[in-house]
DNA sequence: TATGACTTGACAAAGCTTTAACAAAGTGAT
DNA sequence: ATCACTTTGTTAAAGCTTTGTCAAGTCATA
C-alpha cells in the first residue's frame, strides 16, 4: 500500500508531537492551527504541515487540525494500537525503574517478565513479577508469546544473549548496554546508549565556556 | 579560536567514535585507517575522515590515525578532561540506576548528592551518598559546586524545580523528564526520552510487519 | 450569498549532511 | 635514494531535510 519510505527524522519527531496533542486534549482543546502549534513546540508551522502531509492530510484549509482525530492518527502511525510484550533482563535499578514505569503499559506495552543472572536478585518483586534466573529465560521465551527484549545489562553479557533471544523469537530489543549489538538481518535494536547522552552534554558545556573567553 | 560551528550530528557521533577507539587501545591495536575503523563501525570511511577534520587533521597520510592520540583528542573536544559535579534529584529507581553507575565517574562525572521528596527514602544509601529530602537542597546547592542537575521525576516536579535549580548555579540539566523544560539563556538541557525511543522501536516493528504484508 | 480572514497541502528554494573522488603527502621495502 | 603503495585532507557532487511561499479550499459573518 504505502511506498515511500518515510524518514527516521521525521519519526523522531511523532512522540513530541503525541505528548502535545496530548496536553492539548486534557485543556479541552479541539482544534489547532499549524501556526499555533508551532509556538508551543518552538519548531516550525512548514515543519509540522510537512511531516503530518507524510502521512497524508489530516488538516483543513480555514480550519487547522483536529486535535483529538490527529492524537489518534499519530498513535495508530507509531503502533500504539496495538499489544507489545517484553521481558527485562537485568533486574538492577535500572532494570526495575523500567519494570515499574506504568506509563509503558498504557501505551500497550505489557511487562512479562525480568530476569538476572545474581542469584540474591531471583525472587524479588517488581510491579508484581517475580524476577526469575536467567536460566529460566530460555524457556520462558519459548512459552509465552514476547516481542520485545530490554537489555539493562553489561556488554559482554548482552553481546552473548543476542542468540539466545533471538532463536527464542524476540524481534526487537531495545539496549541500554553500551555496545552495538550484531543482530540478524529483520532484528531491530533500539539503542538508549545513556554515557553518550552525557557526553553530549559535556561538549556543550565546554563549548559555552570556550565561547565566552574568546 | 575556533571559528567554525561543529554541527550536533557529529558531536552525537563522537562518543561511539570514542568507544570503538577504546576498545582497540584495549585490543593494543597502534594506528587504524579510516578505511579499517569504517568497517568495523559500519560507516563510510569519507565520514570519518570528513568528521576529524572538523577538528584539525589528527591523522598522517599513508599511516593513518594513531589510536591513543585520536582517542585522546576526541576526550578533549567532548571535555572530558574536565570534572563535573552533578546531583541527582529524585531517589527511585531510575536516579538510583544513575548515582551507581561507576563509568560516569571514571569519564569525570562526581557524583555529588541525590534528592527526594519522599521522606521514606531520604537517608537511604547510593554509593555513599545519603538521600537529602529536597528541601535541602538550596541549600545544598548553595554550600556546594555542581554544574549538572540529573532530574529523575516526574514532569510537574520538574517544571517547578527549574528555577531553583538555575538559581543556584546548575548550569546544564539531564532530563529524563518526559516534558520539555523551559529554561533561560544560557542553561543546557540534553533531554533523555524514554518512551519517545520505545515507540520509535514500535513503529519501527510495524512498518516491518506491514512490509511483509504488502 | 458574497466577502474577508484563515489555513492547509504542495512545490520550490535554501540549507545542511553525506558520499565520492583525487591530489598531495608519507611509508616502508629494497 | 628510489619507487610502489597507502592513506589522509580537501573539494565537489549528490542526497536529504527544512523553510518559505502561495494557490486553493474552508469558515464565519453580514
Amino acid at each position: 500500500m504505502e511506498t515511500k519510505e518515510i524518514s527516521q527524522a521525521v519519526i523522531g519527531r511523532l512522540p513530541r508531537y503525541l505528548r502535545y496533542l496530548g496536553d492539548l486534549k486534557d485543556e479541552g482543546v479541539e482544534r489547532i492551527s499549524s501556526q499555533e502549534l508551532s509556538e508551543r513546540m518552538n519548531v516550525t508551522a512548514s515543519q509540522i504541515r510537512q511531516d503530518f502531509n507524510n502521512f497524508g492530510g489530516f488538516g483543513q484549509q480555514g480550519y487547522g487540525y483536529n486535535v483529538a482525530y490527529l492524537y489518534d492518527e499519530i498513535s495508530k502511525i507509531l503502533g500504539l494500537d496495538h499489544k507489545y510484550h517484553f521481558v527485562i533482563i537485568g533486574a538492577g535499578n535500572l532494570g526495575k525503574a523500567l519494570g515499574n514505569y506504568l506509563n509503558f503499559e498504557r501505551r500497550g506495552f505489557i511487562f512479562k517478565g525480568i530476569f538476572d543472572k545474581n542469584p540474591d536478585l531471583v525472587g524479588q518483586d517488581v510491579r508484581g513479577v517475580k524476577v526469575m534466573a536467567i536460566e529460566e529465560l530460555e524457556h520462558f521465551l519459548k512459552e509465552n508469546p514476547v516481542e520485545i527484549a530490554v537489555l539493562t545489562i553489561p556488554k559482554t553479557s548482552a553481546v552473548d544473549l543476542v542468540n539466545v533471544l533471538v532463536d527464542n523469537g524476540i524481534q526487537a530489543i531495545w539496549n541500554f548496554a553500551h555496545v552495538d549489538l550484531d543482530v540478524p538481518e529483520g532484528i531491530l535494536v533500539e539503542n538508549v546508549h545513556l554515557s553518550d547522552s552525557l557526553m553530549k552534554l559535556s561538549y556543550n558545556i565546554n563549548r559555552r565556556k570556550s565561547e565566552k573567553e574568546s
